[in-house]
DNA sequence: TAGTGGTCTAGACCACTAG
DNA sequence: TAGTGGTCTAGACCACTAG
């Protein structure tokens, strides 16, 4: 149970950058130097470097060196799941709709399609505690997503359901979070005030050409809503 | 300009389990068995294995072999820096005050310190295109920074201000996003009407043993709020 | 006991950097 | 030209797994 090398190597270079030895792109001791200070090969020495730069804490140049990286103070990890938005409460989902459509100009200029093209339109409306909380919609082109198994869709976030109806290798997504005042269907829906507005997340999804195979939109009832995120350090 | 065989055996193994070839939680081929199949030496297959590992498509249990990792589809990295909201319009942040003070009840909760000891309090209101849109509160305990240099603080975020202030070796950080009402203060200095309710994203900076060093509140006004979040893949 | 991944060594050749 | 990091080899010993 000793410590490897390669270890104790990360570890030292580690609290000499945090200590502040070593500054911001500063160059470190060569392989070569780290090889005679620890008295070890240099793979051993390269294995210790390589986890270094994949945390983050530095960079390498070939035929230059190791240089201390800058890091990233406002990054943060998000974990969104729209269908899984409350640990505490009762949580129920009601699958309201999944119909055929014909886009209209929004939703066709949001998956950049024509509009007589055919959509699928998913909508969902989960219930908190037995209120009405959130309003779903996604929409997903015809073509890029058939068949539909209603067990599928139901109880899945989006990222889930695209991946479950694609043979995608890689998919981007995106997220907006913003403020919307309320169209009347979601009004209705959430059971809202005249002028109430609802909180707003936009799931834009990709395939590998950038190309948009799914928008989504999801509506919070404000005092549903609430996210949270965690550090993520240097990446 | 030759692709190394380690990138070989990388995008091979790694296009396997994007087709599907592999599926979660299954056995891939062992390194020996990778060594005669790309006629090379172990430690090149072992360069390629660990990168899939990092890049978290695949995770190795000693003695068995390595396997097929589940894909995550719902973490998002977040960029989000309080004093850089907007690329477009003009943006000016007016440092309102900065105070040392005892904590009421909420921010001594909040700070896990008693009510006697000081906190340093910055207050900032950013403008967006003339229009007072955000309201930006920082408290810091006293002791853990000192002393606050004006210029340091006027336009950094809350990381890069604790980090100024002290030899963090690493610090810890969680967002919360929500909607509040506003109290007087808020009310006041966005000019908002009696009811309307604030964006409020909250942060806590904790140090490495998980003591709160920093707690901050962040109000937006409705109109010029908005997140995004982009999609970070297995992690 | 045979097979697995984890660590480590002592070499080699390469392209690139910078004086 | 001396030094740098990137790739690769052919070995070694280890702890752990599982039949």
């Amino acid at each position: 149970m000793v410590k490897p090398i390669n270890m104790t190597i990360f570890d030292s270079i580690k609290e000499d950058i945090d200590k502040g030895k070593y500054v911001n792109d500063q160059l470190l001791p060569s392989e070569n130097t780290l090889v005679e200070t620890f008295n070890t090969s240099r793979m051993t020495v390269r294995k210790a470097l390589l986890k270094l730069i994949n945390e983050g804490y530095i960079y390498s140049i070939p035929g230059k060196g190791y240089f201390v990286k800058k890091k990233e103070f406002n990054n943060y990890l998000l974990h969104y799941n729209e269908m899984e938005m409350y640990g505490e409460g009762s949580q129920e989902i009601r699958l309201l709709s999944v119909d055929i459509i014909k886009p209209n100009v929004d939703l066709a200029f949001n998956l950049r399609i024509q509009q007589n093209k055919r959509v699928v339109a998913i909508k969902r409306l989960l219930f908190i505690d037995s209120n009405e909380a959130i309003y779903d919609e996604k929409y997903i082109p015809y073509y890029s997503g058939i068949p539909i198994v209603e067990d599928e869709i139901h109880f899945s976030s989006f990222p889930e359901i695209i991946s479950n109806k694609t043979s995608l290798f890689n998919m981007t997504k995106k997220l907006n979070i913003k403020i919307e005042k309320s169209n009347n269907e979601i009004k209705k829906a959430l059971k809202l005030d005249v002028l109430q507005p609802v909180m707003i997340v936009e799931q834009f999804i990709y395939d590998e050409e950038m190309e948009p195979i799914g928008w989504g939109k999801t509506s919070f009832k404000l005092d549903y809503f609430e996210l949270s995120a965690k550090l993520l350090l240097n990446k």
